[in-house]
DNA sequence: TTAAAATTTGATAATAATTACTATTACTCT
DNA sequence: AGAGTAATAGTAATTATTATCAAATTTTAA
């Protein structure tokens, strides 16, 4: 099935790429609104979902309730904050190593793949204390 | 907080830890109602929300809509098959390594800790096959 | 042991996130 | 442009989980 070109669709993908913060639908609905105000919330769900299964975007199934959705499709990891709940991406060097370790898992195991979630304390929480 | 000693709880724990198939709240509802045809599924939920509180059973957010718990505490790692959607344990030699390298990347960034799924087709779908 | 205090239960209602439905509108392709 | 396909807004339905609460059970401590 072919995805024909809405403006809905252009501005979700978008605002999402301009994001950081993986934001749930809801919080991206709100953003998407400011540039079409009458856009319907089940549009926003629809089209991440589709979204994410052509590749175009992530969908993260970490804990909490809600799913999140990221612009950057880049193998990169996330942290997810026990104090605000945030999910900030993470950036070490050791995580080249790890990930090298679990494809070769993967790979030998003939997985599909592996999902990674750590948690902790994020920066802006550190910070504030 | 301390827990009372009553039937349902212990039969919660007692039907979950015969069990490895990790079952969600529900799944597990029906085998203990075997048990205590009368118990209500709020019950369950309440009970194997409090006992994961305390450190007795695991709950696991993987991904998929539905929280599953384990009655097995010790560290060990999940497969979650994309054909059936069973969650699986696995039992890998490799593991050992891989956890002792995430370990030593949570102490030294002082985080709480990581959740790792492995995804994949598990031996039963691969045997049915 | 017994009565008051605390906790838990079953039953049911409420909530939250997501998905489904549908008539209408917008794209796409010749 | 016009037929055919896909998408949208608005709304209803569904699903998993949590909350509420009166009655029952368990614990505590005199």
């Amino acid at each position: 099935m072919k995805l024909s070109n809405t403006n809905q669709r252009r501005i979700i993908i978008e605002e999402l790429r301009k994001l950081d913060t993986h934001p749930t639908a809801d919080e991206l609905y709100i953003i998407v609104r400011e540039k079409i105000p009458q856009i319907s919330l089940g549009t926003v769900y629809r089209n991440l979902e589709l979204l994410s299964k052509k590749g175009q975007i992530l969908k993260l199934e970490l804990t909490g309730k809600q799913k999140r959705f990221d612009g950057n499709i880049e193998n990169h990891y996330h942290l997810r904050c026990t104090k605000c709940g945030r999910v900030v991406d993470i950036e070490i060097d050791d995580m080249l190593e790890i990930d090298k370790k679990l494809n070769e898992l993967v790979d030998r195991l003939s997985l599909d793949g592996y999902r990674l979630e750590l948690s902790g304390i994020c920066e802006i929480c550190k910070t504030e204390k």
